[in-house]
DNA sequence: TCCATTTTGGCATCGAGTGCCATTAGTGTG
DNA sequence: CACACTAATGGCACTCGATGCCAAAATGGA
């Protein structure tokens, strides 16, 4: 679904954000003792670990050890374990919503927002790699599986707010929630079939989503 | 979503039960050491004190000792405190399977899905209520809504066999697995509008699937 | 050098979940 | 009726994720 604007395994900062939320360390200043570690290096350390051990037979103490750090420092990183793998999805929704204010406004919102999606979806060849381990391994862990739900509502909820927004409603109402749940489930869809490939290359997540609209279109008329 | 055949809070079954899978006690003869318990005397001490402490706030061992049991012995009969508020609900996919088979055959699929999806909701007045509930508890702690995506799944794949044996595919293509992700879509948003009413009267369940399926109608065609 | 500031990480604790196994309470048989 | 047979029970120990608490560490600035 997202397209991560940090926290990327390979690529990201090695450097402490800046940010005023969650339970991430926000640098004000450059006061106090520096940090010890980044989202980065705990993802790294973490993947690294994953991969040989999968996800469940990975300790929150050897991802500590791994990273350099104490369990209790990973734990002031993320939430969860099962939030690892998301890497630094909140900041990624900013970007979506955006993507989606610079569709054009005489597109049919459905348009709109399905063009959105897709552009939401597409990344540099370089980026593709990672971000498809990065899904595969949440999309075939139960407990992440089970996770990602939470990411989704935040995700879903930006969908439902512009489309109150271009419709006229709220975003609690029908119709812009089933405009978020089934851009979700186009998503989901396409995905599944994206990761079911054998190819890392074959269609592109852009083009299976498009299919997946088309499949949706094409259900829909009988 | 479900229409749980056993396992209701208020009316169900106090013996156990005769099933053979999952961690359910197989009662293949009458020898042996009798049970102590069954699943409706567990819903029923979980629920109780649901009621009171919230779901996060009842342990285990709260729900053992209101039962009359053994800690050990709950999670004989749950895989998880999650699983509970769920209560059987396996069983209910072959009754769903059932509703999904006896469709009319000449009806286009996403209808006949549709039908058997409304049909599968419809409840009889005096459960309402108890469904409520437990629909409620469900969708509005995070623990549940995560852990209700591994019961959604199997749910998913009832539709995506359903749609796979009536249009010649495979139940793994993207069609039918958009259709049951989309079906999810539908209901999921029709149980939060459901949800969202203070009367748990006003309109039913039903008609707020159609309403979210017409949504879905409207919003597709621009 | 001392202070304010901020992160770190150790420790204790809780609760979910699991493996192990002796105990219990029935049924069927001689 | 006593004795084996059978199957569920429940206690215990243990692992692991997660959280609260707090002293220690490490920096910039006065």
């Amino acid at each position: 679904m997202p397209k991560w604007k940090g926290g990327d395994v390979l690529t990201s900062d090695a450097m402490p954000d800046v940010v005023a939320e969650g339970p991430t360390p926000t640098r004000s200043s450059a006061r106090g003792r520096p940090v010890a570690t980044s989202h980065a290096a705990i993802e790294q350390a973490a993947f690294r670990l994953f991969a040989t051990h999968g996800f469940a037979g990975t300790t929150m103490e050897a991802i500590a050890r791994e990273a350099g750090v104490g369990k209790r420092t990973i734990f002031r990183y993320y939430q969860s374990k099962n939030d690892i793998p998301w890497g630094r999805f909140d900041r990624t929704l900013d970007h979506f919503r955006a993507l989606l204010a610079e569709q054009a406004d005489d597109l049919p919102v459905h348009t709109a927002i399905h063009r959105g999606v897709v552009e939401f979806n597409r990344f540099p060849a370089d980026a593709r790699p990672p971000h498809r381990e990065r899904m595969r391994l949440i999309l075939t862990t139960p407990e992440l599986q089970a996770h990602s739900v939470l990411r989704y509502a935040e995700w879903r909820r930006v969908i439902a707010e512009h489309v109150a927004l271009r419709t006229g409603a709220r975003p609690d109402d029908l119709v812009p929630q089933v405009a978020g749940h089934v851009s979700l489930a186009i998503s989901l869809s396409a995905y599944e079939a994206w990761l079911a490939e054998p190819d890392a290359d074959a269609p592109g997540l852009p083009e299976i989503i498009d299919r997946a609209m088309a499949g949706l279109q094409s259900y829909l008329s009988g």
